[in-house]
DNA sequence: GCTCATGTTCCCCT
DNA sequence: CAGGGGAACATGAG
């Protein structure tokens, strides 16, 4: 479920779990969700190593460890567990001097990324615009410079990174706009409504670590086929918009 | 068996 | 080059 929101709660657990914790031992490393590294170069680089505060660059989670700095993707069912009991899903597992944190992901998509320092995390995310959270209003004019479909460039990581399915169906319904509309067809106003949707959607979403599922979001209805607009209860549209399913209000989203 | 899934990347067209 | 469509990745749920 790891868009902005999740892996915000992913990162205070973090924080909470293993901040100050130092590493006892490196498991159950899966392969396929390596990324330029291997089992022993974690192994080597983390065993002894004590966490710091961990941060956050859009959906990457970095959790330095005075030195090496572990970064995890969540995919789409990537997930921090603390509860110590070993998991099928369990993609990579370090015990810690006090509890067991494991990077839990069902699909095996997203990714496990190792820097030897701060410096090199660059590497990582390089590729990534600004994290949503430090937009301006401004800057969002230079993300909206763009021909493609509204949201499609809201999920374009390399505009600006942190949105995805939920958070960017939720945020253009906020600001009452079609996802299909040209990014930059926007007018002033609009683009203020759709920066005030998303700051809104985030601000809302990141003290739960979710998108919360309330009937009066559009999140709460999505799933519905039949669902309908929780503001005017026009009957829900679905389509495809940057290759994703898009839920709208046809009568409210123009 | 079939469809769909909250993500990313790559390839092929236009 | 920009953008769209589709497939691939891997695994499950309904």
């Amino acid at each position: 479920v790891p868009e902005l929101p999740d892996v915000e709660g992913f990162r205070r657990s973090f924080e909470h779990h293993a901040t100050g914790r130092t590493v006892r031992a490196v498991r159950s490393v899966d392969a396929i969700l390596l990324r330029g590294t291997s089992a022993q170069a974690i192994g080597r680089a983390l065993h002894g190593r004590t966490f710091q505060r961990p941060g956050r660059h859009g959906k990457v989670l970095l959790c330095p460890a005075h030195g090496p700095v572990l970064a995890l993707h969540f995919g789409m069912t990537g997930s921090l567990e603390w509860d110590g009991q070993p998991h099928a899903h369990d993609r990579l597992v370090l015990e810690l001097d006090r509890g067991v944190v494991a990077f839990r992901n069902m699909r095996r998509m997203g990714g496990i990324w190792l820097a030897r320092d701060a410096g090199e995390v660059g590497r990582i995310t390089g590729r990534l615009g600004p994290d949503w959270l430090d937009v301006s209003r401004r800057e969002l004019d230079d993300v909206l410079d763009r021909r493609a479909a509204l949201k499609a460039v809201l999920m374009d990581q390399t505009a600006a990174a942190g949105l995805g399915n939920l958070t960017a169906d939720e945020s253009l319904w906020r600001a009452r706009i079609d996802p299909r509309r040209t990014a930059r067809s926007l007018g002033r106003d609009e683009r203020s409504a759709l920066y005030r949707g998303i700051r809104r959607v985030l601000r809302d979403s990141l003290p739960l670590g979710r998108v919360p599922p309330r009937p009066t979001w559009l999140t709460g209805v999505r799933d519905d086929r039949a669902g309908r607009c929780p503001r005017c209860d026009e009957r829900l549209r679905r389509a495809t918009v940057g290759g994703r399913t898009t839920v709208y209000c046809p009568k409210e989203q123009r």
